[in-house]
DNA sequence: GGTCGGCTCAGGGTTGGCCCTGAGCGGCAT
DNA sequence: ATGCCGCTCAGGGCCAACCCTGAGCCGACC
């Protein structure tokens, strides 16, 4: 048992901490714990952990916090998400924000220990019921969204045409909306595609839609 | 080893069949074996295996279609998709219908036996490539939906070209995928144009969108 | 056996997307 | 004033998209 999995434990209860060292210390390296999203950050990031027990629930943000900040920090990391909720939009967005696994807390010991090993080596992992929460989540999801840096890159113009050409309109149809020639929205269509790196309309328009610009 | 998983194969290879079997036997009791959907969803249903070993791509449809099918006889089953292909849309679609785990050919049998005895007590698995594909697909997806009113109208093959029409695959990259003319798939692509009474691809786009088909 | 529908392919055509080059015009800054 | 930049346009070329017609193969149905 030389190299051990190193893992993190992150859970608001002391008790539910120590439980669970109890219960899997004997086949992992707990080398860190934490009880908030600002502790578990730090601990995480100088640990360096291959696994993150990481509960959902916690004071000063919750999971996904938790994640974002050590994504943030640079750290790559293994997260398996340790819950008593099985919530499925817990679930979903612990998920989103990068978890690789999510167990609740009624798991047995032996499963656990597996389930973090599987996660350490890049495996999914979820309670049998959850993992139809995931599955069927397939059914019906929209996400995220920030700003837009190399929108920057365009000119107003430029802009203008391209969530035009997005929105799929044909060249012509754009030139006679914009009062301009087709060629001069060739020549700003072109300029659009060279400036963002993509090849054609359809990348454009997974482009802009990715980007809620359309 | 009285009470072992009873396991269907589903793969057009009869090779690949019997090699599966003979590396996974003496674990699994393989109860059926079949080499299209319309066998598939005959030996699944009288079956009623545990889990059922899906190959993705079938003559006369592929994975998902297997899953509908058995679906609609009313039985319930654990799929396990097992596939040459890490094509993420090839990965979403089979999840998206609804099975439990999907593995590369490239397993270790020892490993797929591990694979199918979780699936079967009801766990989600995948490589740990594709545990990426699906985690990630919660970042930008839209999927599934009910039934299909004028989608009877197209073909099996038109469906499939639609689906590939829609999601932007120029005609050359779209016959290279399924192995036909160039010329083939201009006629399916005009065909499913027509039937839709759609103008272009981009509406098509859209209508398959709206519709979460793709 | 004949018919019909689905899949496959070909020839030959028009239109549109996309690129490159080149160029005139107006603002704005060094 | 000279030059850079954004907007406008043109010519000319390539290739992909889309259409129509026609045709051979095969399996299903009558």
């Amino acid at each position: 048992m030389t190299d051990q999995v190193r893992v993190v434990l992150v859970d608001d209860h002391a008790l539910v901490r120590s439980g669970v060292r109890s219960e899997i210390g004997h086949a992992v390296d707990v080398v860190g714990e934490a009880d908030d999203v600002e502790g578990a950050v730090e601990v995480i990031t100088t640990q360096l952990p291959d696994v993150v027990l990481l509960d959902v629930h916690l004071p000063g943000g919750n999971g996904p916090a938790v994640i974002d900040g050590v994504r943030k920090a640079g750290v790559e990391t293994c997260f398996l998400a340790l819950s008593v909720s099985d919530a499925a939009e817990d679930v979903i967005a612990v998920i989103r924000a990068g978890a690789r696994g999510y167990v609740t807390k009624a798991i047995a010991s032996a499963d656990l220990i597996a389930a973090i090993g599987r996660v350490a080596s890049g495996d999914a992992v979820f309670s049998p019921r959850l993992a139809g929460f995931v599955l069927d989540a397939f059914a019906g999801e929209i996400p995220t969204s920030d700003v837009d840096p190399e929108l920057d890159l365009l000119t107003a113009r430029e802009q203008e045409v391209m969530r035009l050409l997005a929105r799929g309109y044909a060249y012509k149809e754009l030139a006679s909306r914009l009062t301009i020639s087709v060629k001069t929205v060739e020549t700003h269509a072109s300029s659009v595609l060279r400036k963002l790196q993509l090849s054609n309309r359809h990348q454009l328009t997974r482009w802009a839609t990715d980007r809620r610009l359309i």
